[in-house]
DNA sequence: TCGAGAACTTGTCGAATGACAAGCTACGGC
DNA sequence: GCCGTAGCTTGTCATTCGACAAGTTCTCGA
């Protein structure tokens, strides 16, 4: 039953460990940025020591690597999954079915943002590589087959359209407490996604 | 010629640098959040000594009080002062103009988003302080006076009409280095700047 | 001009950080 | 069964953190 393996494959016991060591470091890069999350912290999150994140991950760069991988990674497997499971004719109304779907990816996943705003404005060679590995076929297929093209929007917008989309769809769910203090409305409740789907979906497919 | 002071007054000399200190402090917190930034490197950014750091604020928690103050407040003096000299009779026609100033703001101010991103979901006392003497305004003129009224958006449609446009029009300066590298647009450049105002009121105000 | 106090510098403290070394445990191949 | 090694624990290191104390310099009112 055990899968035959080659001598340096990890085990299975070790690679569920290492995944939620990931997934700890991702809340707590998102949280509090690359500096402020201590590999303490992210330890305690996961339910281990600090030597067993140092273990699976050579350096605090090596995590913060791999974190990256993982959400930019989830973000497109999730994407291309709905993208294929929608069956519009209307090219306008598969497009609202993908910003809609979008919406609410971002809504479970609002540490996505919050990693893109703490982590955007530098350009290390980490940076660099997540843009053109994870970003730039994103950004391609909303120019040529997404929003962009369905709404009617000017090529040479896209890059405003891109950051525009990005950011209406997300901001409201990456400072959820604030908006709940300021408005009421709470950004965890299904309602409310449903709600900011709907309106952004009008905003920019009218 | 100078003013009468009381004792205890801080001198003018002391004020210069205080607020050479919010400042760094701002840049500090903005880019790499609040446990991140050091007080050592925002007294090297304001050209001083962590020292004289804690000296004129007694802990990092005041200075970040002092910081988000200070960036609100500008944003409110900023907004208030564009908003009087806009004199159109059209209400959209205003919004418009409004809009378009905000992006210019946001713009000049990358450092004002990364903080709301950054801090957003905390709820501790003082970020429910800021929300309240700062943000609940603009909130409330946004729906009564502003977009939300001009664009013919329903009441109940604010909350997302709000974070959608705070979204839209903020994310692509926050991240201006990322998005050179994926799209080739530079968020820097005047020209930029004003097709993404374009762009934002077009979509928001048809 | 001189004294008082604000403004600034310097040095140091315990606590927390990332990284590493030296062990211990448990699982899978033989 | 038993052995090697991946997985994990524990302890320690130099460095950096926020905070503070003590001392020096500058400014301005009297």
């Amino acid at each position: 039953m055990t899968k035959k393996r080659t001598s340096g494959t990890p085990l299975p016991r070790g690679q569920a460990t290492r995944e939620r060591i990931i997934g700890a470091a991702l809340e707590a890069f998102a949280e509090k940025g690359f500096e402020g999350a201590s590999t303490r912290e992210i330890a305690e999150r996961a339910g281990t020591d600090q030597g067993l994140v140092t273990y699976h991950f050579p350096s605090k760069d090596e995590l913060w690597r791999a974190a990256a991988e993982r959400i930019f990674g989830d973000l497109g497997k999730a994407l291309d999954e709905r993208v294929a499971s929608l069956e519009f004719d209307d090219p306008k109304e598969r497009a609202r079915g993908v910003l809609r779907e979008y919406v609410r990816y971002v809504a479970r996943h609002p540490e996505l943002f919050r990693f893109m705003v703490a982590e955007g404005n530098r350009s290390n060679a980490r940076m660099r590589w997540i843009i053109d590995t994870y970003m730039k076929p994103r950004f391609e297929f909303m120019k040529e087959r997404g929003v962009v093209s369905a709404a009617g929007i000017d090529e040479s917008d896209a890059p405003y359209a891109f950051y525009a989309v990005t950011g209406a769809a997300s901001l409201i769910f990456a400072v959820a407490p604030t908006c709940r203090r300021l408005t009421g409305v709470d950004p965890r409740k299904q309602q409310t996604i449903e709600a900011h789907a709907d309106f952004v979906a009008r905003l920019l497919l009218p």
